[in-house]
RNA sequence: GGCCCGUUGGUGAAGCGGUUAACACACAUGCCUUUCACGCAUGCAUCCACGGGUUCAAUUCCCGUACGGGUCACCA
């Protein structure tokens, strides 16, 4: 059996998206499953919208997420190259197969202009009907191509469709899929006005000569899968097996779009958010598909071990943030100590002016247990870094109770005589006010943690008020006595 | 509008003719904890969009309806 070769194909008109991502992503797992190679190929057929770090960001983004490729521009493989399509333009591989399908008369010069198409696209659509090519070229006699070329006319090629032809291929997610050919496309271009090949030429041209086995692509492209087939079909070529994931689609049940506000779209914003790229593989990798036990989380190696495309979904792929936060608490919980602190400090830093490192360290680890994603530490971590506590009505109605000013006067004074402020002299002391106070449990605690942290929840006390030192301890007591009385 | 695809609890999602309809998230309650979070335990679908068939038996197969989505470029 040959091996596999499969392809992600992004087009640098901008950056990383969560769905290209996932075309991505199952692509790498279908390689590295059935022992394949995972390629990548640059489209960028497109002059006006390629950006300019369109191609560089996309890969950066692949790899951190752990999406490596075996072959692409900076990883040629003998024979398959170039990689990105414009560069296969210039050295004439399209013109080639072109020359070929004019010559077998599968397709024609078209010399009809933007403005003549957009008439008669107008009136089709006025009559109620979908807008096709109305074949005005097709059949021109040779002698007028013949002077068209000679004035060097502007023209673009398109591929002679067969009429009322049936397509159909077994889809790897979707079982037999059929269009027809008059319900899909009138005759269609191959190659622009400028010479530069339309995406489904471009695609089916470099699939073949790449050996792409598998196209596993998202169901945005169903359609454009008869036009591929004709082209394979008029150039005698052997048709790779196709597979379309379904879409992933927003709480609305929409295509995730890349206006879409309130999911947050590109990879890299996951990774400014402090999203692991571990967590967010797996979290992916769960779109649209699912895994045959109980388990849900997943290492990459497990995930390709595990990974069958019968379990691909045929139903939409909801996006669900709720698990993604999940999943992300998880592999932050699953880190090191220390691999922890490396990750989330400098969401610290970048928000807080800090000097001292250790200490910063020690307030990160106070909230581990329960961060969804790294920057949220800018949050959890709020009452180390502000100056007056802020009192909600709760509270303050709290501290409204008998004793408790007492209590606190009490604590203050204790805490006031300490020397070193560590955490065994800071619970002694709160021992010694509970005995001679005769106060105990939540009537101790709590007035304490309202005065020093200005909340009713939070981490471990002790360690907190050590963490907030001496002197802010002291005088955000005092602030609320004062506030009380 | 034509053509393709889909429809299982609040959410994601198993299921592939006979099950008490998995599991996870979320939620609720209890335990743990000074509190929160974590963790643990328990609960949470008169029922698989609706209507017809096929069958001894249908969430699972077939047809229709409704609803949702995708797509109809010299963009990928």
């Amino acid at each position: 059996m040959n091996k596999s070769r499969v392809r992600y194909p992004p087009s640098p008109t901008g950056y990383l998206h969560i769905g290209n991502a996932r075309t991505a992503l199952f692509n790498y797992l279908f390689a590295k499953k059935y022992n394949g190679d995972f390629i990548i190929r640059i489209e960028d057929t497109d002059l006006e919208r390629n950006i300019a770090d369109g191609v560089s960001s996309q890969m950066d983004n692949l790899k951190w997420l752990g999406i490596e490729w075996d072959e692409s521009f900076d990883k040629e493989a003998e024979g398959y190259g170039p990689y990105f399509q414009l560069e296969r333009h210039k050295i004439g591989v399209y013109q080639k197969v072109i020359d070929q399908l004019l010559e077998n008369n599968k397709a024609y010069r078209c010399y009809c202009t933007h403005e003549e198409l957009e008439i008669e696209a107008e009136a089709q659509k006025s009559a109620g009907l979908i807008p096709k090519y109305n074949g005005k070229c097709r059949d021109l006699e040779k002698d007028i191509i013949e002077e068209n070329q000679k004035n060097n006319l502007d023209h673009t090629i398109r591929l002679r469709v067969p009429e009322d032809t049936d397509y159909t291929w077994n889809d790897i997610v979707k079982g037999n899929v059929t269009f027809n050919s008059k319900d899909v496309t009138g005759d269609f271009n191959l190659l622009k006005q400028n010479t530069i090949p339309t995406y489904n030429f471009a695609v089916v041209v470099d699939d073949y000569q790449m050996d792409i086995t598998d196209v596993l692509r998202g169901e945005d492209h169903i359609s454009n899968t008869p036009k591929q087939l004709m082209i394979y079909d008029a150039l005698g070529w052997k048709r790779p097996n196709f597979g379309h994931m379904t879409l992933i689609v927003n709480q609305d049940g929409k295509k995730l779009s890349k206006r879409d506000t309130n999911i947050i779209q590109f990879i890299e914003k996951y990774k400014d958010y402090g999203y692991l790229p571990e967590a967010l593989f797996n979290f992916i990798a769960l779109l649209g598909w699912s895994p045959p036990g109980e388990e849900e989380i997943f290492s990459k190696d497990e995930l390709i071990e595990m990974f069958t495309t019968d379990r691909l979904s045929k139903s939409s792929a909801k996006f669900d943030v709720n698990k993604l936060n999940w999943i992300n608490n998880k592999y932050i919980t699953k880190l090191t100590d220390n691999e922890y602190t490396d990750f989330v400090l400098p969401f610290l830093n970048n928000k807080y002016k800090i000097d001292n490192q250790s200490w910063a360290k020690e307030i990160t680890l106070l909230y581990k247990e329960q961060m969804t994603y790294g920057k949220e530490i800018e949050e959890l971590a709020i009452l180390f870094f502000q100056e007056e506590l802020i009192l909600n009505d709760e509270c303050k109605e709290f501290l409204m109770q008998d004793t408790i000013t007492e209590t606190l006067k009490a604590v203050a004074h204790k805490f006031d005589n300490i020397d070193s402020f560590n955490q065994e002299l800071i619970k002694l002391s709160i021992k010694e006010v509970q005995k001679e106070n005769q106060v105990k449990g939540k009537m101790i605690f709590m007035p304490i943690r309202i005065a020093t942290t200005g909340q009713m929840h939070g981490p471990d006390l002790i360690k907190t008020i050590e963490l907030l030192g001496k002197d802010k301890i002291i005088k955000n007591i005092n602030s609320v006595i004062n506030h009380i009385s």
